[in-house]
DNA sequence: CGGGCGCGTCAGGGTTCCGTCAAGGACGGC
DNA sequence: GCCGTCCTTGACGGAACCCTGACGCGCCCG
């Protein structure tokens, strides 16, 4: 959930700000002047501000070196003043964006969501989701399999094999499903091929290959990984 | 130095946004239309790119998807169309400003200025900057590499490439993505780019480039950096 | 009790993939 | 215009990997 602060003194534009932004399901907080904004910013953390320039109690350009002082998150400046050098003195104060009333509706939440886009962290967010099996442990993010403190080395055609089990974790995947997902839609009967890889997986990371705990067979079915 | 691709059909724009950035220390490339800048931007890694639309080859919204494909660079969009739709389809293709023709230099350049300044890692993280081996050590903010007490020359693309497996330090980095990230989206089967520019970064690097201890090749998917 | 079926194991051969070297071409500096 | 640096490209030996067939074993069923 995105939360947005939303800054200006005008009630007219804060509600429909608040309407618009909460029907596209943000969180939305709002304020009428700096001072609130400031505590509010420090208070929620929002992902994004939207702030009215024209404030009762304080410059604007004060508002953004206030919250710069402390954050990244980023700016998005409205204002009813059009001249070059309001926009050139708020952009090199620290905000990201700047929107002069009145302003287009979805213009404003395009440039909203570029805003948040931005700031996501490189990478897709992309979580080194490790499982541990108290044997070995398998990062999927880093491609990696480590087995008392040593790494594993596995060929191209194990690890697909391990991974696809891996995200099905305590499920029973089919033979058929394995075989199309490894080795192409085309292929599903070749059983063999299952059973040389499996093998292979096992001699690498079961303490016991011969009596496996985590890669399990349900014979005339498919296998299943188990922690 | 920061480095700006200047992308318009039209010279004097062009000549005019030349002029102001290089007056102002940037450095810059111009393309007149969408291939051309996406194989610059492929080449010369801008900082930041000044977009406009209307370009004689192709849709400019396209070139931003071409971008986006492989790079998070900061796309600052200029164009003649004042439209709402556009701007909206612009910023969700993926580009970080939208400014109309006719424009003031001024608001421009702070906006210009804005989409660098956000684009800058993070203050804080500033032992990260600096990876040990133990063997060599890679800092990544000044460009250096540095092995027994004396700095290593690399070339543009040995750093590239160094660069994207020490920022992925411990994951696997497949050989499709690396070839993208260092030569460009349209790249991705020319392994043979890898093995040679591997091979120089071992020789560079590595006690025994023979037997690599940090530049790991996994057979079939790609390498990994360790430290 | 014997045969069939599914599974695990092993080793060899063909193919793909990798490291290495060297030559040719593009580019910029002097 | 020459020279050095860097990038590209091709070729080749060797290593890694994938496929394949053969065999043994346990289980179920006839």
């Amino acid at each position: 959930m995105t939360r947005v602060l939303v800054v200006d003194d005008e009630p007219q534009i804060v509600r429909a700000l608040v309407i618009n932004l909460r029907a596209r399901t943000y969180e939305v907080d709002a304020a009428h002047d700096g001072a609130t904004a400031l505590r509010l910013a420090a208070a929620r953390h929002p992902d994004v501000v939207v702030l009215d320039l024209g404030l009762p109690d304080m410059d604007g350009v004060d508002v953004i070196r206030g919250l710069r002082g402390w954050t990244r998150v980023p700016i998005l400046v409205l204002s009813a003043r059009h001249s070059s050098d309001e926009k050139v003195q708020a952009l090199d104060a620290g905000a990201d964006d700047y929107v002069t009333k009145p302003f287009g509706m979805d213009e404003l939440l395009a440039r909203l969501r570029a805003a948040v886009r931005r700031a996501e962290p490189a990478h897709g967010g992309e979580d080194d989701v490790v499982v541990d099996t108290g044997e070995f442990t398998v990062d999927l993010a880093a491609k990696k399999v480590n087995r008392a403190g040593r790494d594993v080395r596995l060929t191209p055609t194990e690890w697909h094999l391990l991974e696809v089990l891996v995200r099905n974790g305590g499920r029973l995947v089919g033979q058929k499903q394995l075989l199309q997902e490894v080795w192409g839609p085309s292929y599903g009967t070749e059983t063999n091929y299952l059973r040389v890889y499996m093998a292979q997986l096992r001699r690498k990371l079961e303490a016991d290959p011969s009596h496996p705990k985590h890669f399990i067979t349900e014979p005339g079915m498919g296998y299943r990984f188990e922690k």
